[in-house]
DNA sequence: GAATAAATTGTTTTT
DNA sequence: CAATTTATTC
């Protein structure tokens, strides 16, 4: 059989480079996946590599198990080709090889909330202030650690003494990962890092791996980090067949420690490498692709490349500036719904948006239209309480010392079991050096009076789970802790209607442990807390039901659709806020290339939507349209608007409610609260005129009366609950708010939004 | 000392 | 708005 009969001659270049390095600059939507599997075919029908030797490594779950049905569909023998995520590989790897790195393989997997409770505890037990030190950004700079693979021991020497902050979080560092290693736990980062350092250490272990994985295909290329980058050297540095595929326009994992310069710096880190630019796109129409590639245009590092097409213009992007979330929420349903009286499928439609919280005010409008939906990502299933609360019985059955599982479940449901008496508890743990469970032994020596009865019965109830573990699968165990705890029990007390779905998440979860049990290689309670701990929303999403598909753009990635709306196109929604004050415009970058990718998911018809007034947690925020909108010509633009809807009503309704929102608000906040209603009109009255600036004069004005009554100056004095006293240093526009920079007395120098802080001044 | 009610505060994106 | 921290009641 001849592979390449449908490859033009970029890709069959890429699929039948076999040997040495090849990175391959595949543009969105220009055949790349088409490409790999191609080239997996090729390499075993020829012959040459046998496909227990080559290794492919994906992104998501998703994305290998559709390599690995495409490979199957093509080729006999492509069951054997192992295809995964990095951190499932890794995973794999570390079952079999952890124990000399002194860890035990039946480790627990912590997830991001898993990871930020323990690293909530070391700011407790360090005594470092959790104001000036967010428990979220230290997770973050504790993660960038181990993307580059930076060892506690490592920072510690790396920081000079005068660096009071540095030496803070290295302490945070430290304490972090003793925790992890005594509950013998990872967290995702771990999963990476560790695998390359057993490799770094035990280079015969590295040998084994190596001459298995003779052949190594990376996907999504542009998005790994350091770690991963490095994994991946050592894997195939023997060999040097390595082909990585990748668009360094589609990066948008920055935020996680993917580094672009791994893809920039291909050829020069494996030298001889073999170039393939795919430019061809066949997925978008012209409209669409001029779009994305006018946006993309605005960003200052790139490798240079043009996408192009041959297929027809298509219908232009569809752009609809609605009065609120509200109504951009019910045009895109109104026209979903059209659009499936016109004979389409729901499924031929996504919404995308920035941020997860988007996704509500459309799901609320699907539903009371009617149209089926799926909503991926947002809390998932497995992020719910009940399904987390449940596992983490599971997880302390399957590895007692997990102190994190132990203290979720401790008092869950209730058996009078406290805070104070944990606290006694870990204190006499730490002191002792030992894992919480363990000192459940010795309770005698750890103060905890009459409390100990019920900890003895709570120990007593883990050790016939245990014995359960040893006899039943995973879905008896599981029936086993539902019952001994009483957990659903408890649930049906309350019948509540909550309470009720509760226990129907619970149900779903049963279903899945037996589900587990049949189809599983290796039905372990180890495997299926793996297995839950790695999934992906985006792994289970279905193409065949006929449903619309709600998600991030972040999730979207690697997928496509004919029908895209884009949602919430404004300033500081998308691009975030967050890249608009942040000082370089590395983040900004990054939004537009996320910008890139959601417009790039539409094969025929893209349609960007913005709200002039949108309801976040609780507040009014006004916001311009997205410069991202803006950046693209008019030329492939059109204005649409809702079908029965009246212009003039659209405009009516929307001045109304503007001028009562600012009469109504309560008088006490009154400097920055006029302000922002200022600001407020302002912007409404911007876009109205679809951001041409009509109204230049009035907005002048608008600007000037804004100073006036802006309250805050350099040397202001102002209260703010959570620091306290301090003096304003400097003030900036940001948007519809106002960015102080204040000097707080004891919190030092913080960067304050005036309008959503609700920041007051101090009257002296 | 634990359970509950009230106050406060946070802003992305995910393996 | 919702999750989490803090104050109050049992």
């Amino acid at each position: 059989m001849n592979v390449h009969q449908t490859l033009n001659r970029a890709q069959h270049e890429a699929a039948s480079h076999i040997d040495g390095p090849l990175l391959v600059l595949a543009g969105a939507g220009s055949g790349k996946t088409k490409v790999l599997t191609h080239r997996i075919a090729n390499m075993i029908e020829t012959g040459s590599v046998a496909p227990f030797n080559i290794l492919a490594i994906t992104f998501t779950n998703k994305a290998a198990g559709e390599m690995r049905s495409r490979v199957n569909a093509i080729c006999r023998e492509g069951g054997s080709v192992w295809v995964s995520t990095f951190h499932s590989l890794c995973v794999r790897i570390l079952r079999r090889e952890i124990h000399n790195l002194g860890y035990d393989s039946s480790f627990t997997i912590l997830d991001a909330d898993d990871s930020l409770r323990l690293i909530k505890k070391c700011l407790d037990e360090l005594n470092i202030n959790d104001k000036m030190y967010p428990p979220k950004s230290m997770a973050a700079a504790v993660g960038r650690f181990k993307d580059q693979m930076i060892t506690p021991e490592m920072a510690s020497r790396d920081t000079p003494e005068s660096d009071f902050r540095m030496a803070n979080i290295v302490d945070i560092y430290k304490l972090y990962s003793r925790k992890l290693r005594q509950n013998n736990s990872l967290d995702f980062d771990d999963l990476i890092s560790l695998t390359v350092r057993l490799f770094t250490e035990y280079p015969d272990i590295l040998e084994g791996y190596r001459s298995r994985f003779r052949y190594i295909m990376v996907d999504e290329y542009q998005d790994t980090n350091a770690a991963q980058y490095e994994l991946v050297r050592l894997l195939s540095e023997r060999h040097g067949n390595l082909c990585v595929v990748g668009d360094d326009d589609q990066s948008i994992y920055g935020w996680r420690g993917a580094d672009i310069r791994n893809i920039l710096d291909f050829e020069k880190d494996f030298s001889g490498a073999k170039v393939v630019k795919l430019e061809q796109n066949y997925r978008s129409t012209r409209n669409i692709l001029e779009a994305a590639n006018s946006v993309i245009r605005n960003n200052s590092q790139r490798k240079h490349k043009q996408l192009w097409t041959d297929s027809g213009d298509g219908c232009k992007i569809g752009l609809n500036q609605a009065a609120s979330d509200r109504e951009e929420a019910a045009f895109v349903a109104g026209s979903i719904a059209k659009s499936r009286q016109d004979g389409g499928k729901y499924s031929d439609n996504a919404v995308l948006y920035r941020s997860n919280f988007l996704s509500r005010a459309v799901e609320e409008e699907l539903v009371k239209a009617g149209i089926p939906h799926r909503v991926f990502g947002g809390t998932r299933f497995y992020d719910r309480k009940e399904i987390r609360d449940v596992l983490a019985y599971l997880r302390l059955i399957n590895n007692p010392r997990d102190s994190v599982s132990l203290l979720r479940v401790i008092n869950v449901p209730r058996r009078g079991i406290g805070e104070v008496t944990m606290q006694k508890l870990e204190a006499y743990a730490a002191s002792v050096d030992k894992p919480l469970f363990e000192v459940f032994d010795e309770l005698e020596n750890a103060d905890v009076g009459r409390q100990s009865k019920k900890l003895r019965e709570f120990r007593e109830m883990m050790v016939r789970f245990h014995s359960d573990a040893m006899n039943y699968g995973v879905a008896e165990l599981l029936g086993s802790v539902l019952e001994q705890t009483g957990y659903i029990e408890e649930l049906k007390l309350e019948a509540t209607e909550e309470a009720q779905g509760r226990i129907e998440n619970i149900d779903a979860l049963v279903a899945k442990a037996l589900e587990f049990e049949q189809h599983a290689e290796e039905p372990t309670l180890a495997a299926f807390l793996e297995e839950l701990a790695l999934v992906a929303d985006i792994d289970s999403f279905d193409a065949d039901a006929d449903a619309v598909a709600l998600m991030t753009i972040h999730s979207s990635k690697g997928l496509e659709f004919d029908s895209v709306y884009i949602v919430g196109c404004e300033e500081g929604q998308f691009p975030s806020y967050r890249s608009l004050v942040s000082e370089t415009p590395k983040e900004l970058e990054e939004e537009r290339r996320l910008a890139y990718v959601g417009i790039t998911r539409a094969r025929r018809r893209l349609t960007l939507t913005s709200a002039f007034r949108r309801w976040v947690r609780g507040n009014d925020v006004y916001n311009r349209v997205s410069r991202f909108v803006r950046e693209i010509s008019d030329d492939n633009l059109e204005n649409v608007k809702m079908d029965n809807q009246r212009v003039d009503a659209k405009h009516d309704e929307s001045e109304d409610t503007t001028l009562k929102s600012a009469d109504s608000k309560p008088a006490e906040r009154t400097g920055i609260s006029r302000y922002a209603e200022i600001n407020k009109v302002r912007n409404s009255i911007d876009i109205s005129f679809g951001g041409k600036n009509y109204m230049q004069g009035a907005k002048r004005a608008a600007d000037a009366a804004t100073r006036e009554q802006l309250e805050f100056k350099p040397g202001d004095r102002v209260r703010l609950m959570k620091y306290g006293v301090g003096t304003v240093l400097d003030v900036k526009d940001a948007g519809a708010d106002t960015e102080l920079t204040v000097e707080f007395e004891g919190a030092g120098k913080k960067k304050i939004l005036a309008n959503l802080s609700k920041i007051k001044k101090v009257e002296e």
